[in-house]
DNA sequence: ACTAGACCTGAACGATTGTTCAAGATATTA
DNA sequence: TAATATCTTGAACAATCGTTCAGGTCTAGT
């Protein structure tokens, strides 16, 4: 006996994550929001409390959409550390052009809030954490299928992508992307440490 | 015939720093500002003209202090490369829980900002850019004393620094510093690509 | 068709934003 | 000491911020 909401929730969540990306959380208006996920202000807030809360919702369904590209290289590529590079790839070449931001958004996220923001910030640190134990994952699956030496270190082979990826994103947009990425991923997978 | 500043310049400017440092461009705001330069905003749009002016004036000095320490960091050191692992070490450990934020400021910047504060954005880049060469120098440096290798690529090897300082930064903040920060700066001077 | 419950709307709230400016204060020069 | 040039002050500006809520709209169940 009630109305059903005529938005919906995913994709005003998918446009609310293009505009905090791009612009970061305090620079995002949430009439700016408003207008781009076409909502007036009162359903905004019933659905989703807050600033913070849409925030909270875009950070997590961002996190997800992460996670699952990782899987989806992994299982394009032939082997799991194709798929691992195919993903580094992805992100740090591909993706760089057509993104909000050439950015993580997580890891703008980090750089941007302080503990005025905790709940936020600490989301965004857990969330990093959680895609480097995905990279730990597929790094296992590729010791399993002998693809990479079974004395490495898989928790510190995981730091590295985690590392090169934030630092090899931040230095594509210090110069605009003119730089040679593609060789860059390349000897990142060839040489030390794997 | 007139009156003299009652105010320190470069003290103003420093204690800028301290806070854009800390909370972002964003989320500094002049009325915040005032209060911890201790001046009246008409002092501070006399003096700097804007939000964006006194931003401006603090990137330029918190790029001059970085080449600074570049070069104070190499003096103290016994050689070029002792002289550019101090510093990595110093910025990425030692200065990570005294700093207003564990990041660094520019690379803060470049991750904040977008195409609305344009000038800002170029500045930041080409200031780390201007870091970059510096790292370039020492490790010119270092091969003219013999200490590395002539045939190494000196501007790979910068850049590879460059990436590495900003990876190993955001990586750090992600993990509140709980990470073996002094052992993989060990690594990263003692293994590939040097 | 009617009613009840959920949803949508948009004006409005007080607080804060970056910024301006007329008036007062102060130190130097004549 | 008086005149002058500069600096300082703080109230005030319009704009925008995140957020609220009373009232209208719609739909599902009876």
């Amino acid at each position: 006996m009630a109305k059903n909401a005529k938005f919906d929730r995913g994709d005003v969540i998918d446009k609310a994550i293009n505009l905090y990306w791009e612009k970061g959380f305090h620079a995002t208006s949430m009439r700016n929001l408003q207008e781009v996920v076409d909502m007036r202000p009162g359903s905004v807030y019933a659905t989703f409390g807050s600033k913070e809360g849409l925030f909270k919702e875009a950070l997590q369904r961002y996190m997800q959409l992460g996670i699952d590209n990782i899987n989806n290289c992994r299982q394009l590529a032939g082997s799991p550390l194709q798929g691992l590079k195919k993903f580094v790839y992805q992100v740090v070449v591909e993706k760089r052009s057509s993104s909000p931001s050439g950015m993580c958004m997580l890891a703008k996220t980090i750089s941007e809030l302080t503990e005025e923001n905790a709940e936020l910030l600490a989301q965004a640190k857990q969330s990093l954490k959680t895609m480097e134990a995905e990279f730990e994952k597929v790094l296992c699956d590729a010791q399993t299928l002998g693809e990479l030496d079974k004395n490495k270190d898989t928790k510190q082979l995981a730091r590295h992508i985690q590392i090169q990826i934030s630092g090899m994103r931040t230095y594509a947009s210090i110069h605009d992307g003119n730089v040679p990425l593609e060789k860059m991923i390349e000897d990142m997978f060839t040489h030390y440490p794997f």
